[in-house]
DNA sequence: CTGTTAGCGCCTTCAA
DNA sequence: TTGAAGGCGCTAACAG
């Protein structure tokens, strides 16, 4: 099995088919300009070899890698997953490689990855950046051309996913159900997405002064949601909307374990439609962010800035609600 | 803000501090033969200029790139998910970059993205390949540094789950419970991970007579264990061993669904222990791989590897059986 | 159409 | 201790 015999190199092609380097060049490349039977001749001495010229050496000579780098804050994240799974894939489809680097939610660490991986890649596509907006803007401008995943700033190229629409589509949802008393389990307090839904939920307290929505500062995992249940149960409330499925499923068990039927007594509605939202009893009511989508979508804005394309406008994609036996009419 | 004004090189810094190339390099590679008056003039110099050497450059020259990479079947896998987040903050710890491709389970992309994501990294770690076994024995040759996950290859570094131990635990688990009469859901036929369950199944049944399984074909997740319900419920089996915790979540739903009480009616056992086991109701019994644990591990042999240490005998992880309230005592 | 010649940006012998 | 020169492997002008 003749295998990479490390060390083959253009000049070793060129040897062997007996023409110069620059003709092994560009016959590998395709270049038109080359006489057809000295390209074949090429590329069975390639072959042969199992010649495959060095992505390093062609990085440097061309000024640029092939490869994109995509900075999470955790890769734990099934949200995050998604992203980068569609982001992935999308850029395979395109040649592209993708460097992942995880942050773990540090802003430090944030900061440091996005211009690290920069240096290495054509390109940084941070995925929902935890810094704040005025270090979010001071650092893309050096980081060109970049994309934003669930942020904006100034002119950078973004998808979103409309978690404010989102949001009010639930409200609506319970409120339609009959829902008058409803408790909000909030996120990380500092945190943009949560500061979207608070928006969200300002706007309908707006337009529905008929309808209490209460918050309970909770977290964003099973755990917080699984340790808010006595408050959400306490609070009178006849549904709860979880800043996220995993919150919310954790309220469900809880909740569960201690008698309250789901959805006669308390209506609950998550976030995210991860995979397991609908094999949880009941299953989960929730708003689906097309995450895989948010994530291809992502590295088409990228591949349009590579190609030197004009930029297109925001994306923002918007959310789905999927109703499910989570969630029922209020109990009277 | 100075940001890098992108095209800064080393004869920029050499310029400013009046010195020549090379006494650049050496200072910023902390090189103690340079005069340190020198050393740090140079360093104020980079530093002024917001300079940083261009890895690009760097690897062409030094032969190696500060990166892996990393090939993995799916990365919508919470597995797979798991075993990426611990090996990439694994890698960063020791300042290496993840270079990170998704397969799509297909075969013929598994074997190209090792062989082309290995050209523009240092090594590359193979995550559960689905290549058979002679396919993987001549790739893994053309490929070193090279680890594997869950599968091994000759000589190659490996760090695998010991999935039969973890099975005969949970069908030990069943037995002590009194359940002599169960079925276990097939994933995969081809699968090396099915393989290894069957191997344990076929132990286990040479070992106790008394206890039969059988077996159903399946799948992988939620819908195939849904699906498989009714002839769960059919084969008049007490307990169930389900493939994944996909599976049996998607089982567990199905059968409440249709009335069959869990644990009283039937027990349910999963594989993985994904974040959600602990949150179904009832809360699933399943076996925990230490994805995270493997996929630092696996950084650990690859960074031996790429520093020539002395290879490591192959390390086999032995997944906990976490016993939840999906399994009871047998029905009488 | 093809070969020769310069680099891409950096590190590292080799002399001084 | 420092500088000059020679690559790492490849592509792209520039001649022929």
């Amino acid at each position: 099995m003749p295998r990479p015999p490390k060390g083959v190199t253009i000049a070793d092609v060129a040897a062997r088919a007996g023409v110069s380097l620059s003709t092994v060049s560009r016959a590998l490349n395709g270049n038109p300009t080359v006489d057809p039977v000295l390209a074949e001749r090429v590329k069975d001495a390639a072959a042969a070899l199992d010649y495959t010229a060095s992505p390093v050496a062609r990085s440097l000579v061309l000024g640029r890698t092939q490869t994109v780098a995509v900075v999470v804050p955790d890769l734990a994240n099934p949200t995050f997953q998604a992203i980068l799974r569609g982001l992935s894939r999308a850029a395979a489809a395109d040649d592209y490689h993708v460097l992942v680097a995880d942050s773990a939610e540090s802003i430090d660490e944030e900061r440091i990855l996005a211009i690290t991986t920069r240096r290495r890649t054509d390109g940084v596509i941070l995925c929902a950046p935890r810094l704040d907006q005025a270090e979010l803007d001071r650092l893309v401008g050096g980081l060109r051309p970049v994309v934003l995943i669930n942020r904006s700033s100034g002119e950078v190229p973004t998808v979103r996913a409309d978690y404010r629409a989102a949001l009010a589509a639930e409200l609506e949802h319970l409120r339609a159900l009959g829902h008058r008393r409803i408790v909000f389990l909030a996120g990380t307090a500092q945190s943009v997405a949560n500061a979207a839904r608070l928006d969200a939920i300002g706007a309908f307290r707006a337009a529905h002064a008929d309808t209490e929505i209460t918050e309970i500062p909770c977290g964003v995992d099973f755990d917080a949601g699984a340790s808010a249940a006595p408050a959400v149960l306490a609070s009178g409330a006849t549904a709860s909307l979880a800043f996220n499925d995993l919150v919310a499923m954790g309220l469900l068990s809880a909740v569960q374990a201690s008698g309250c039927r789901v959805p006669d007594d308390l209506s609950i509605v998550g976030f995210d439609d991860i995979p397991f939202a609908s094999y949880t009893t009941p299953p989960l009511t929730t708003a689906a962010v097309p995450a895989g989508e948010l994530g291809a979508q992502a590295w088409s804005r990228m591949r349009d800035l590579l190609e030197g394309a004009e930029a297109r406008h925001p994306l923002l994609l918007l959310p789905r609600l999927t109703v499910r036996g989570s969630t029922g009419r209020a109990r009277s």
